[in-house]
DNA sequence: GTCTATAGATTGATAGAC
DNA sequence: GTCTATCAATCTATAGAC
């Protein structure tokens, strides 16, 4: 009666708990308990650990791209996609708080651990860096378009580390209102 | 020979090793190492590595407490204060590129472990806050003081998670210019 | 494909000699 | 105050029965 492969219920248990706990915090036992499967079951479909990482950073990057896609079906126009991109941290706002940016977290994560798919995590960033620097110049931002891509990136990333500080709902209210200003201010330029 | 109790010397190894390795990543093996003590030794000193945390922290709490009040007695004014704190992402660009920010990093990784010293930890946010809390009270912005406190220091967690993932200096160069911008225009206002 | 049993290393922590 | 020796628990990973 299993939809799902046991493998992909490892990489959906592993990807869970790396963001609530922390890659290294978090044990072959504890995906086992998860997913009900004895730990030496484990190895007929990972060879280590860091496979399962790898699998979820894959998955992750997979899940994102089909995300940034819709966004930009959705979407009207390129200030569209931008607002969805700063919105989520309102969208995600509960597990921000618990567990902090899931990108921001691992990436940081590894960098400490000086893990060898530190660059791989990594590219979760790129993805999205690169989606916003595509909305910076078709809003007309050609030659600011990167450093905008980064000062979004950067600015969720600072809101959601706080955020998970300090809990504190009308700070994410305040910044998120702020950048939507910020933003339509940039487009008004334009038009 | 030892200028420095046996006490201390784990104190700052433990701080340098929890910042550059992360909390849970780093063993008493790791700390002993360091300090060149056995790490039966160690118990004589700390009962537990949750106490060494806790020093750690107490540590770290007191260096900014003094660091801080240096930056306010070197100042002119309190623009050139909230720039102290601004610009620490280029004095310290070096590390953060490694490490991250030695505050925000904390934080997250406590939060994942759900760590009893969490709330402790935040309270180096705390300082931060309060202080350019107070220095945009006295920059004639007291109604908004809290909010520009807190998006001065979500500013800089930002940069530094996005300076750790990509290590690019210009980056880190532009958004000081910027927020050094955001600041002048700020206190234009009200002058 | 899933299980039990277990290896081998490391972890935080303790006991007791010096 | 520092050491060696060691504990019990946990970790990743392996071997082999079913």
């Amino acid at each position: 009666m299993n939809r799902k492969a046991t493998r992909e219920e490892i990489i959906a248990a592993a990807d869970q708990l790396f963001y609530q706990q922390g890659y290294e915090h978090t044990s072959f036992a504890d995906i086992a308990d998860q997913v009900k499967i004895s730990r030496g079951n484990f190895y007929h479909h990972f060879k280590s650990k860091d496979e399962i990482l790898n699998a979820v950073i894959n998955l992750r990057l997979a899940s994102t791209g089909k995300m940034l896609d819709r966004w930009e079906s959705e979407a009207r126009d390129p200030k569209d996609c931008i607002r969805s991109y700063i919105h989520i941290v309102i969208t995600n706002q509960t597990k921000i708080k618990l567990y902090g940016c899931p990108v921001g977290t691992l990436s940081t994560e590894l960098a400490k651990l000086n893990h060898v798919s530190k660059s791989e995590a990594n590219q979760l960033f790129a993805l999205f860096r690169n989606w916003l620097c595509k909305q910076f110049v078709a809003l007309g931002q050609k030659s600011k378009a990167d450093e905008f891509a980064m000062r979004v990136l950067a600015w969720s990333q600072g809101v959601a580390t706080m955020a998970n500080a300090f809990r504190d709902e009308k700070f994410v209210n305040h910044e998120v209102a702020y950048m939507d200003s910020w933003l339509e201010s940039l487009a008004k330029k334009k038009n």
